[in-house]
DNA sequence: TCTGGGGTCCTAGGACCC
DNA sequence: TCTGGGGTCCTAGGACCC
C-alpha cells in the first residue's frame, strides 16, 4: 500500500496560521506581480475562482471585500513546508517528499487497522503542532492514492483507504479524466474526443490502445488504475537537480537592452549562488526571452540560446558572462519583451569532473574562495549586499518583484 | 490595461559512430 | 541503374506536475 498526504490549500493555510481572522473567509494567494491566483481557500473555490485565474478578472470581488487577496510569502511557505514534512517522516516508516506540500508514504506490510491509525496520527499532529489541515489517501498505487485523497477533500474527510483496485469501480467512474494525475489539458481534450470522460473509462480501454495514443506515460497510468504499481519517483529525493532556473514576467514590456542585461545578470548570479549551495557545478547556461503571449496582434517570439562552458563551473562571474554572451546573441532591438530567464543545466558534482587536458581549470582556488566569502556575506534573504557591477544600472525602470530596491541610485556602467 | 515560477520527462529528428 | 543496419548522443519542442 501507498499513502499520499497532501496539505489542504497549502499557501492559504500557511497564511491562516499567522492570521486567524482569515479563517472561514474567501482567501486567495497571488503570484509574482500579483498576476494570478495560485492558491484558494475552500470559500474562494466556492465562489468559482479558478486555479491560475488572472487577478484582474476577480478585481471587483477583491475591491468589494468579497475576497481577500494576498501576495505570496514564500519564505513562510518554505519554513512550514519543512516542518510539515518532518511530521510526515515522524509517523510513516518511509516517506518520499514529492512537492512543497505533499509526500508519498510507503506502507508496505502495514496492516489495515494500523493504516487508519497512522493516518489519524499525522492529521492530528499537523493540526495540533502547525495548525495545518492535511488529507491522506491510502491505496495500492500512487495514482489510486492520489484519487482517494482528492475525493476525501471533496467530501470533507481527512483519511481514506482503498484496499484494492477491484473496489475502485464506482470511485473511478465518478472521477473526471482531466483531474487525473498525469492527464493535463491537452491529453484530456484528446481523450474527450475519443469518448473517454472518466478514470473508469480509461481503465476499461485496452492497454494497447492507451499505449498507442498516450505513449509510455499513458500506459503507466493505465497500469496504476488497474492496481499495478509502476510510477517511480526517480527525480524526488535526489541530491542534485537536473536544472536550476530563475525566470520572471515583467510588469511592463522591456525594450531597453541595459535593463534586460541587468536582469539577466541578476538571475544568473542568483542561479549560481543556488548552484554553489548544492555544492555542484554546471556545464550549460541557457538564456531566453518571450514576447507577450496574450497579444494576438503581434507574433509570439521566444528567442533562446545555450552556452556550453569550456569547463563546468559554479563561479558567478563565469556564469553571468555566459548568460550575457547568450543575451547578446538573441537580443532583438525594438521588440518588446514580457518575460526572460536563465537556466543552468548539465549539473554535476565537482568531484566527478573530468578536467580538460589542454585548458587551464577555469575555477581556481582563489575564485572559489571569493565565491565562498561572497556567499557568507550574502546569507540574509532579499537583496544581496555584494553583487557584480553590471547589476548596478539604474533600476527605476520596471523592476518586478525580485527583492531589489527600485530606488537604488547606482553608478552607471564604467564606474 | 491587467495573465507566475520552478521543475521533470518523453519524443522525434538529425548527426554521428562502427 | 543499383547504395545497410544497428546503435548513441544531442537538441528542440511539447506535455505534464505543483
Amino acid at each position: 500500500m501507498t499513502g499520499l498526504v497532501d496539505c489542504n490549500n497549502f499557501f492559504v493555510s500557511c497564511e491562516r496560521t499567522r492570521n486567524p481572522a482569515l479563517e472561514g473567509r474567501p482567501v486567495v494567494v497571488l503570484s509574482n506581480n500579483d498576476g494570478c491566483v495560485v492558491a484558494r481557500s475552500n470559500e474562494a473555490k466556492a465562489l468559482g475562482i479558478k486555479m491560475g485565474q488572472p487577478a484582474f478578472q476577480i478585481r471587483d470581488l477583491i475591491d468589494a471585500g468579497a475576497v481577500i487577496a494576498l501576495s505570496g510569502n514564500h519564505l513562510l511557505y518554505r519554513d512550514l513546508s519543512i516542518k510539515v514534512h518532518a511530521i510526515f517522516h515522524r509517523y510513516a516508516p518511509s516517506a518520499i517528499d514529492y512537492s512543497v506540500d505533499e509526500a508519498f508514504l510507503d506502507m508496505t506490510g502495514i496492516p489495515t487497522v494500523a493504516l487508519r491509525e497512522i493516518g489519524r496520527n499525522i492529521v492530528e499532529a499537523c493540526d495540533r503542532e502547525l495548525h495545518l489541515p492535511v488529507t491522506i489517501g491510502f491505496a495500492p498505487t500512487k495514482t489510486l492514492a492520489k484519487i482517494v485523497t482528492e475525493l476525501c477533500k471533496k467530501r470533507g474527510r481527512r483519511v481514506g483507504i482503498l484496499m484494492s483496485a477491484a473496489d475502485a469501480e464506482g470511485l473511478l467512474d465518478s472521477f473526471p479524466i482531466g483531474e487525473l494525475w498525469g492527464i493535463g489539458r491537452r491529453l484530456a481534450k484528446r481523450l474527450y474526443s475519443s469518448g473517454v470522460y472518466t478514470a473508469g473509462d480509461l481503465r476499461r480501454s485496452t492497454r494497447s490502445a492507451v499505449r498507442d495514443s498516450m505513449g509510455v506515460n499513458g500506459e503507466k497510468i493505465w497500469n496504476e488504475l488497474n492496481g499495478i504499481p509502476c510510477i517511480e519517483l526517480s527525480h524526488v529525493g535526489r541530491d542534485v537537480q537536473d536544472s536550476i532556473s530563475e525566470t520572471r514576467t515583467f510588469p511592463e514590456d522591456v525594450i531597453d537592452f541595459d535593463f534586460m542585461r541587468t536582469k539577466i545578470s541578476i538571475y544568473a548570479s542568483s542561479c549560481a549562488r543556488r548552484l554553489r549551495a548544492m555544492k555542484s557545478v554546471c556545464g550549460r547556461v541557457a538564456v531566453f526571452m518571450r514576447t507577450n503571449r496574450f497579444h494576438t496582434d503581434t507574433p509570439y517570439l521566444r528567442p533562446g540560446t545555450e552556452i556550453v562552458l569550456p569547463v563546468p563551473s559554479s563561479d558567478t562571474q563565469t556564469i553571468v558572462a555566459a548568460a550575457l554572451q547568450g543575451l547578446r546573441r538573441i537580443w532583438l532591438p525594438r521588440v518588446p519583451m514580457k518575460r526572460a530567464g536563465v537556466i543552468l543545466s548539465d549539473i554535476t558534482s565537482p568531484e566527478a569532473l573530468q578536467p580538460s587536458l589542454f585548458d587551464a581549470p577555469s575555477q581556481s582556488a582563489s575564485t572559489s574562495e571569493l565565491m565562498r566569502i561572497i556567499d557568507s556575506i550574502n546569507t540574509v534573504p532579499g537583496a544581496p549586499k555584494l553583487r557584480l557591477a553590471n547589476q548596478l544600472t539604474d533600476l527605476r525602470r520596471p523592476s518586478g518583484n525580485d527583492g531589489y530596491s527600485s530606488s537604488f541610485q547606482a553608478p552607471r556602467e564604467g564606474r
